[in-house]
RNA sequence: CGGGGUAUAGCGCAGUCUGGCUAGCGCAUUUGGUUUGGGACCAAAGGGUCGCAGGUUCGAAUCCUGCUACCCCGACCA
């Protein structure tokens, strides 16, 4: 490709909505193109990166004998319904009529159609397991894009399902499909790629893993051990926590007037928050409230409490709901409130401690020398409590760590929530009906090309993996405008043409510096550069991306060379 | 959805408070010339419904009302 034809403009001030690396390098080197809030263009050097993304993925969903096919973006809602997931879905799935009146949906993601498909095509044990792929848009009305390819609205992702008769087989499949995940991320050149126990929740199934792209810039937070054996997200992690039991001493009633906060009420009674219980209250999807209790020196959640109550959308319940209960905020106890119209539950915290200062549902009036087992007896007890850095670590018994993590990819057990509410069956070698086990996989395909960004940049540009570069060399001509100049580099440039390397041939006649400011910014792994300077002697320069210390050969070794380099940058990411 | 901000040429911005000549600057673009190893120089040129609608006024980018879009923080996130 002759640079001069290229389309798409490099910049050379940073855009003033970028706040992060790879959003200011995609705009500036003429990667994408904002269209609204979340929604891109793709220019040709960011098509072509995506278009290597996505054939390194093709490879891998092959060998673990993936079937692609495509299914439509644009979905009947009945078929939505039939899963349940039309009405539980919030405001991100974009629900619309067509002319007909008929309701519409944009997909966000593919189990019902996927379902729908297999449920005609696989009807025998005889097919199974089978597993079907795409590469396909996705559409999801986020309530906020942000990033700029980091959380959009409509987004290319590579989703696989796959279809089990049995959890073992399911299982055996997922270490698989897991294997193949590490592989695209290692070819695909992202240097700090973890996979983490996540939250599986609503999903539906037990086991889940995420695919974190390591970055200051991620969304996710998770926590590590320092040999990163223990990997998990927030949402779901959990640490060896060690409590104490004393003597129990006698309940009292202490006036403690205004103070409502745990920092309030233990530097009032001279106390750390370690010695309180706090009170949280939440309103579950059926409006119903939940009582939480925690140590006061830890946060209650979520997600656990989430999944523990079964609930998908909690909320902070309001003042009015919790004096319904007999509760009253900011004095809140777990005692002496209406246990038919409340649901409690305690973490571990509480139910293994002693002695602590809780409300006595009174205002301005603690109970000190709380005690479970004592005051407090029948509630769920489970581990709801929000892990934090330095807490003990499960498995190693290290301080754990803090990371955050942008979500490149996601593998779930799913299970037969789908096959079983959409009547997929297949029958087995008793000619039986049986439901298929299934699993899901997904990649978020401009999402990992943002995150290579973020793992791979100077101050200059995005450096990019010779495996999804938009090409594999570039070559400059500085001064084209002498003969000699542009003729070698014509030469070269159709050398290379001819022998299928991916060639960028800077022949505008720019001055250095803006040529090599653009080169820097494309990130084009190998660099050629032919000069005057250098070809009086016979010689081409060659430079890495990244690097300011080139290496000069003769013009007849240029194209072995070149090769050989190829070749070896290739070899990085095998 | 809550809080904050922005909207003027392809990009980045000034002008708005205090209404007033033909709306300006840098970059980019086009033409001619000089240049050519880390974002050159000279000369000329093209490019604007000042986000949209309404209002006030002799006169509105500027004041008033309403709306929209986009960005940031938070909430939400199959």
């Amino acid at each position: 490709m002759r640079m001069s034809q290229l389309v798409g403009r490099r910049v050379k001030e940073d855009p003033k909505d970028a706040v992060i690396p790879s959003h200011k390098f995609l705009i500036r080197g003429g990667y994408v193109r904002q269209v609204s809030a979340g929604i891109f263009s793709l220019l040709p050097i960011g098509k072509r990166i995506i278009a290597k993304i996505e054939a390194i993925i093709r490879d891998e969903m092959n060998k673990i004998d993936g079937q692609e096919i495509m299914m439509p973006v644009v979905l009947p809602a009945e078929l939505w319904e039939e899963s349940g997931r039309y009405e539980s879905v919030g405001p991100e799935l974009l629900r619309f009529k067509d002319r007909n009146g008929k309701r519409m949906i944009l997909a966000m993601t593919h189990e019902e159609a996927v379902v729908h498909l297999i449920r005609t095509e696989v009807t025998s044990y005889k097919q199974l397991p089978v597993m079907v792929y795409q590469i396909q848009t996705k559409y999801r009305d986020e309530a906020r894009a942000r990033g700029g390819l980091i959380r959009v609205r409509e987004f290319t992702m590579k989703d696989a399902y796959s279809f089990h008769t049995s959890q073992e087989c399911l299982e055996e499949y997922y270490k698989e499909a897991h294997e193949a995940y590490v592989n695209v991320f290692r070819r695909i050149g992202m240097k700090n790629v973890l996979s983490i126990e996540s939250n599986s929740g609503m999903m539906g199934g037990k086991v889940s893993h995420e695919f974190m792209a390591v970055s200051e810039f991620g969304e996710d937070t998770i926590f590590v051990s320092p040999d990163y054996t223990y990997r998990a997200n927030r949402e779901v992690a959990h640490a060896d926590w060690k409590f104490e039991k004393e003597e129990p001493q006698e309940l009292e009633k202490v006036h403690t007037p205004g103070k409502e906060s745990i920092e309030e009420v233990s530097s009032f009674l001279g106390l750390k928050p370690e010695n309180t219980g706090k009170a949280v209250f939440y309103k579950d999807h059926e409006g119903k409230l939940v009582f939480a209790m925690i140590r006061g020196d830890f946060e209650v959640n979520e997600s656990k409490l989430s999944n523990f109550v079964q609930s998908a959308e909690l909320e902070f319940a309001d003042d009015e709901l919790i004096r319904s209960v007999g509760a009253v905020p900011g004095f809140a106890s777990p005692m002496s409130i209406d246990r038919d119209k409340v649901r409690i539950v305690i973490d571990r915290s509480i139910a293994e401690s002693s002695n602590l200062v809780v409300g006595a549902n009174e205002k301005d009036y603690h109970y000190k020398n709380f005690n479970y087992g004592r005051d407090l007896q029948d509630v769920e007890i489970t581990d709801i409590a929000t892990v934090r850095e330095g807490d003990t670590c499960p498995v190693t018994g290290q301080p754990l760590k803090l990371e955050r993590g942008i979500e490149v990819g996601n593998i779930f057990q799913l299970g037969t929530k789908y096959t079983e509410t959409m009547n997929c069956h297949y029958l087995d070698e008793n000619g039986k009906s049986q439901v298929p086990i299934m699993g899901c996989y997904g990649i978020g395909v401009g999402r990992s090309m943002a995150s290579v960004i973020e793992q791979s940049h100077d101050d200059y540009g995005p450096i990019w993996p010779i495996t999804i570069a938009p090409y594999e060399v570039q070559l400059c001509a500085l001064n084209p405008k002498k003969d000699e100049i542009r003729e070698l580099s014509e030469k070269l440039y159709k050398e290379m043409k001819s022998a299928g390397i991916d060639v960028l041939y800077d022949d505008r006649g720019e001055k250095a510096g803006f040529m090599f400011s653009d080169a820097d910014l494309i990130g084009i792994p190998l660099r050629l550069v032919v000069s005057p300077k250098m070809l009086a002697d016979g010689k081409v320069e060659f430079k890495r991306r990244g690097s300011r210390d080139g290496e000069t050969w003769p013009v007849e070794e240029v194209m072995d060379k070149i090769k050989a380099e190829i070749a070896a940058e290739y070899e990085k990411f095998a």
